[in-house]
DNA sequence: TTATTATTGAGAACAGTTCTCATCTTACAT
DNA sequence: ATGTAAGATGAGAACTGTTCTCAATAATAA
């Protein structure tokens, strides 16, 4: 189960983590706070304190097993990693957020930082729009 | 000058103001923090407080002067609107900043958009690399 | 089990940014 | 030029998201 999740990762086994990493796994919602991390394990019963929350996060990402997000809310956001890389496109009226990859745009980045001499390591690519969805405050808003 | 811009976007003409603007226009680094104009403005002398110069970066953003950037560090960078759109490259180790254009990943992300049922409003895309500069501390890793 | 060492929870501290409010400017009509 | 209303300013308090501190606790290894 998890707790070897935990060790392979170089990290011990403890409680709260295991805790942590189970709601990652389980939620509804791939892209979550800690802060709303930290509500949902209390509205569970865990006694958890915000701060481990935090610890967790940072370490799980120092890992690999999660990602960390800046979408334009002040919060960062926390994904587990599961398949393979993608980007995302965030609605701007109900915060939904849908996921995507793009051969094309990976490879044009890759030669965009070439030809300005730089070694491509990272990127950040958010889309924001309006998704459409029937139950989106956005929807008959016309602009 | 300049009192025209600040006329034009809506906004009264006022001194601190003025002085934030100037800086952003005539300082070598087109990217900079709010804390940096402020000690710049400190450093030429003028007394003016850290609030307004958020206050003016704000109004000049939300007027299309100006735009916001939030790259790798905690603190928001700011960008005097000059030309047509732009896309950044980040160097991770000397924090260096590029622009590029790429019409394929223009093209693409509104495809990409679509095809998701999403109407693109926005988007956000950052490159981190390595710069490879010759006064770059990172030139010399190996990796 | 017990010792060793890392982890935890609570709250203090911190960084970046925004807010409050009394004072000062600006812009416009005189 | 001058008075005035509306808006802008500076200083510091307040706020948000996150990290740190430290005494108490839990997890592994012997």
């Amino acid at each position: 189960m998890e707790s070897q999740n935990l060790r392979n990762a170089g990290l011990k086994s403890t409680l709260p983590r295991l805790k942590v990493l189970e709601l990652l796994e389980n939620a509804q919602d791939r892209h979550l706070t800690a802060e709303s991390i930290y509500r949902k394990l209390h509205e569970a019963g865990e006694e958890i304190g915000l701060a481990t929350v935090y610890r967790a996060l940072t370490q799980f990402e120092a890992a690999g097993l999660v990602t960390r997000h800046h979408f334009e809310s002040g919060q960062a956001v926390f994904e587990l990693e599961r398949g393979p890389h993608h980007d995302h496109i965030v609605c701007i009226h109900c915060g939904r957020v849908d996921e995507f990859y793009d051969k094309v745009i990976e490879e044009r980045q890759r030669a965009v930082a070439e030809k300005l001499g730089f070694t491509l390591r990272d990127h950040s690519l958010t889309l924001y729009g309006e998704c459409n969805g029937p139950d989106c405050p956005g929807r008959n808003n016309k602009s």
